[in-house]
DNA sequence: TCTGGGGTCCTAGGACCC
DNA sequence: TCTGGGGTCCTAGGACCC
């Protein structure tokens, strides 16, 4: 998908079609996760600090994600490409692999582009969202093709004709070719794809270790024979947040890591998986980054037992100085069984006369989020009693602004109200894409 | 107003086992 | 009898991707 988030929000709110829209966080240290093209052209680019991006591009919308939507436009997209293959392998909410062999497309470039246009049409009549598609016979090279066609094209690379067209390119453009990696190559005089080939396998491993130096190796010569993998269980799940500002009193530290833990555990019960090994990570005040992890006897999805481990990482890490960021991970997971809790409970209690905190803890972080201050964060979808339905523009000193427009509706206007108006609630995102109509009353 | 959040994979050293 | 070799698990850090 193209510039995805952007595009979403510009679906769902017709006042921002063709003008720049940045979607990322808003605090003091928020990046930016997606800019659409009109941002694109004043320099604003992803993972870029949203403070940089507001002075290259002062006149854009700056939007909060709002992932849950992203996710339904996700499902829908990915749902075309199962009718296409049933092997699909999802890269990210808005990227994925389909196998057209294993979908029965004959194996002809016609095939395969009438195919990939057939899709993009389908995309767009489903979601009002563009979409670009590569074509190739490896996943390296259909990557790089897609690269190539954004936005809303299509691009086919030729089996036999890989290498005339990848050889001069950078040689960063070669998926896993990151800053480091690159660096390394251009001390030692390789800059594009060929030279990298004409280095040898022997040097690039030399350079880039056993694993990273074959692959590149492979890679560069054209050769990728990985198979598209459909579904795969993830391996780890972790939560982390940045705090505005550094916290340095220890026990706030303590009480944060503590909220995150539970997070984490609700978000491994929510996967129905349990895991044996919890991670945290600190990032101090100077951005150095340390990581602490401790594996247990065996998985648990107890918030308390998560808690109670990450608590104990955290005795070994001096946090005087300062804290921007606090992590909590579970990985080595299991899947989880109804079984594996009640014997694990009875062998607590056997063991020792430990509190039960399950079940207890998630209820608390919910309570302390109701008690914070309703916040209007900008893109976020209301309904006003009078207006109907709109999205957050701004708001700031008492007020927040709205304007009152739905994906199917003309731009709207803006009105402006008290943050604590009754009139004014929340509300959940509309559906866009031919759904995009007004819902029968 | 420098530098998010959620992941995957790899490396390297030490413990431990046979 | 001053010294093996392979394998796995654990921990910490780093590169990379979207």
């Amino acid at each position: 998908m193209d510039a995805f988030y952007a595009s979403v929000e510009q679906a769902a709110k017709p006042s921002l079609r063709g003008k720049p829209v940045v979607v990322g966080g808003l605090g003091p240290r928020g990046v930016v996760a997606t800019a659409s093209y009109e941002a694109r052209v004043f320099g604003v680019r992803s993972a870029m600090s949203t403070a940089q991006a507001r002075r290259l591009c002062p006149n854009a919308a700056y939007l909060t994600p709002r992932f849950a939507l992203y996710q339904s436009v996700s499902r829908v997209v990915m749902g075309l490409l199962g009718e296409v293959s049933p092997l699909v392998e999802p890269l990210s909410l808005d990227e994925a692999f389909v196998d057209l062999e294993a979908g029965g497309v004959p194996a002809s470039a016609g095939a395969a582009r009438a195919v990939g246009e057939r899709l993009r049409r389908d995309i767009t009549a489903a979601t009002g969202l563009t979409a670009s598609v590569g074509l190739a016979g490896s996943k390296m090279f259909a990557k790089i093709a897609s690269e190539q066609a954004k936005p809303d094209g299509l691009m086919l690379i030729a089996p036999g004709t890989e290498l005339e067209i990848l050889g001069p390119m950078p040689v960063r453009t070669i998926p896993g070719v990151g800053p480091a990696t690159a660096e390394t190559l251009r001390r030692a005089g390789i800059t594009t794809v060929s030279e990298t080939a004409e280095a040898g396998e022997a040097e690039l491993v030399r350079l880039l270790g056993k694993a990273h130096g074959a692959g590149l190796y492979a890679l560069a010569t054209g050769h990728d024979d990985r198979p598209v993998v459909a579904e795969r269980d993830a391996k780890s799940v972790s939560v982390e947040d940045t705090f505005a500002e550094d916290l340095t009193d220890r026990t706030r530290v303590q009480l944060e890591l503590a909220r995150l833990a539970d997070r984490c555990v609700q978000r491994l019960r929510g996967a129905g998986r349990s895991g044996r090994t919890v991670s945290i990570k600190v990032r101090h005040y100077d951005f150095t980054t340390v990581t602490r992890s401790e594996t247990l006897r065996g998985p648990t999805d107890d918030p308390a037992v998560v808690r109670e481990a990450a608590a104990r990482l955290l005795d070994g890490v001096d946090t005087t100085a300062g804290v921007r960021l606090l992590g909590v991970g579970v990985s080595g997971l299991a899947d989880y069984t109804q079984e594996d809790l009640f014997a694990q409970a009875a062998g607590a209690a056997g063991a020792a006369a430990e509190p039960d905190a399950a079940g207890q803890a998630p209820e608390e972080g919910a309570a302390a989020e109701e008690d914070r201050p309703r916040q209007w964060l900008p893109g976020l979808d209301v309904r006003h009693a009078e207006y109907g339905p709109g999205w957050v523009q701004g708001s700031g000193v008492g007020r927040v602004t709205v304007r009152f427009e739905q994906p199917w509706s003309p731009p709207g206007r803006i009105r402006t109200f008290p943050v604590d108006d009754p009139a004014l609630e929340p509300a959940d995102p509309l559906p866009l894409g031919p759904l995009a109509e007004p819902p029968a009353a």
